[in-house]
DNA sequence: ATGAAAGCGCTAACAG
DNA sequence: CTGTTAGCGCTTTCAT
């Protein structure tokens, strides 16, 4: 068994109380020279470290966030993780991370999971398939702190911070037609999901401002996603079968990316001279790809750091906070043709 | 503040002592029916959830398992925490996952950090930089149980998972002497690893058995893994600037593979007209490169099963564990040309 | 300057 | 069947 020492060994040891040696270990002002140096050297000989669990149970907080993603195997999601780290590091917080590969059961299971485990608050980014915020409304309301950033909710009054989804959907969209495209669909994710609606949005003001017709057969959404491959692939055949063939596709997000290309790959379908590709993708091997894809980048590091500080603002408030911001930081758009 | 109800909030409104309350909700069986279904009824309607610090400084245990691991960004470690989680979950146990970014400094504040959380074991794969173990050493003498997967120190005695590295990097190897190259370099990570250990191994059995003399200039070490661009660039550089240029590489690991490719994209060297690549990778994109990369391929949920199963055990033995198990899996070759 | 004691939320041994 | 109490490790009054 891993028995760590407590300050009840160090204080036996020594001969001391146990709050003479937390005074010691605290630096408080009232306590002797020499009894602080015996027990400091003593602490750092066995390698003393204080009982989290006790702290926490004393202090009532943690000094821990809870963290919910769709998956850490996405690119954004682990820069943005990058970025909560070195806040929170800085700051002297754990960072404890889960993911809801896309699934509203799982991403309940994880607040929750997360909530008893008595984190201090909550980074979310909201799974595709999540509907109902019962889970996380109420646990706002009780008064626990979370920031939303990337999949926000329109009703959960909170801190939030997301990238420009329209602004980017706008540029990519514009960007296919300034190359000659005028035939141009859209893949994209669960049609609830924040970040689904913005880019949708972008998208067709791309569209209207240069007079194409929006046409909704060429607008295809996957409920999950595209966490299974058949879906995204069932997408984007159905793309392909349609009578008026689309010219250039736009897609939503980097998973659906991948997929897209790996379906066009498999029949053989020519990039850029068949079929043009756009989407939003933080990958940083775009550039190796065999088909070119031009790519919308969040900043997702800095939008992890912002969200972080953020949070901890809301933690470490004296007062409860009524004022919340709705931050939006502007993509990059990397042209590739 | 988030402030969660307690077993004290239910008794005082109950109006029953909270081992009562305790008693009914642990299911325990010297209570009366009417009493545990009012209890139950209560703490369902307010939601009531066992505070985890109170219970870890109660049982001495946080049903908490800490995983360090290089990057999340890596292929192989996504999928590994995926297998991980799997196990985890299912067993009740939370997964606190960290990052080393290959730093030895990162990781050592990662395990203290782990190991002062309370965790009750550890999941640890080295980061590059790592030479000294004295960090994880002191932490296991005193009890911690740790398994070690995939790059695993030679000196401490647990339980550790690998894949088959020296087979897989013969395997790879291998292929490229079959296609046709002899002048085969090697690009790896820090000498000292494990993985780097195993896999350049592999690779001189395979020249060795092809009669192939092994050629010093063609080795390359990456001291940080590949973390750092210029730290790959050079290194292929100095292969690409040899006045007996190699017309394969073996890469190591996933990063490197990733920054050999940009070097040699950059450079505008074809592949594999002019170098044919072989490399250890998990990524699932691979074949959308538009480079061939024959990729060996390790079992990587499959080991996070593995090692998360091991561990528990060790966690969960009423006796020490003595006996411990070097598990080797094997690593499939995909071949892309 | 130091020690004794209470209390954070919970469980379990002991009384009743 | 239920209540009282002690104790997990720590900090913090309150005494001394």
């Amino acid at each position: 068994m891993f028995e760590p020492p407590t300050l009840k060994d160090i204080a036996t040891a020594l001969g001391l109380s146990t709050s003479t040696v937390s005074r010691a270990l605290r630096d408080t002002y009232e306590i002797s020279a020499k009894t602080k140096k015996l027990v400091l050297e003593y602490a750092e000989k066995i390698n003393y470290q204080p009982n989290p669990n006790a702290l926490s149970l004393k202090e009532r907080r943690s000094k821990s966030i809870g963290v919910v993603v769709s998956e850490v195997a996405n690119h954004y999601f682990s820069q943005a993780i990058n970025g909560i780290e070195s806040i929170a590091y800085a700051r002297g917080y754990h960072v404890i991370i889960t993911q809801t590969h896309e699934s509203y059961a799982r991403e309940k299971i994880n607040i929750q999971h997360l909530a008893s485990r008595s984190v201090d608050g909550l980074l979310v980014s909201l799974s595709a398939e999540t509907n109902d915020l019962h889970h996380l409304k109420e646990l706002h309301d009780r008064g626990m702190p979370m920031v939303f950033f990337d999949r926000v909710p329109e009703s959960i009054h909170t801190h939030k911070i997301t990238a420009n989804n329209e602004q980017g959907a706008f540029d990519a969209t514009e960007h296919l037609i300034k190359s000659g495209c005028r035939k141009i669909a859209h893949l994209t994710s669960s049609a609830q999901l924040s970040i689904s609606i913005e880019r949708l949005r972008g998208y067709k003001a791309a569209l209207n401002k240069h007079d194409i017709k929006v046409n909704p057969d060429y607008i295809k959404h996957c409920p999950h996603g595209g966490m299974f491959p058949e879906e995204t692939e069932q997408a984007v055949l159905e793309l392909l079968n349609l009578k008026d063939k689309p010219d250039a596709i736009f897609i939503a997000g980097d998973r659906l990316s991948i997929g897209c290309l790996e379906v066009l790959k498999k029949l053989d379908i020519k990039v850029p001279e068949e079929i043009t590709l756009a989407g939003f993708s933080n990958s940083d091997v775009l550039n190796l790809f065999e088909y070119p894809l031009s790519s919308v980048r969040q900043p997702a590091f800095e939008m992890g750091k912002t969200a972080t500080e953020m949070l901890l603002q809301l933690i470490e408030s004296k007062y409860p906070v009524t004022e919340f911001e709705d931050r939006v930081i502007d993509t990059n758009l990397f042209i590739r043709d």
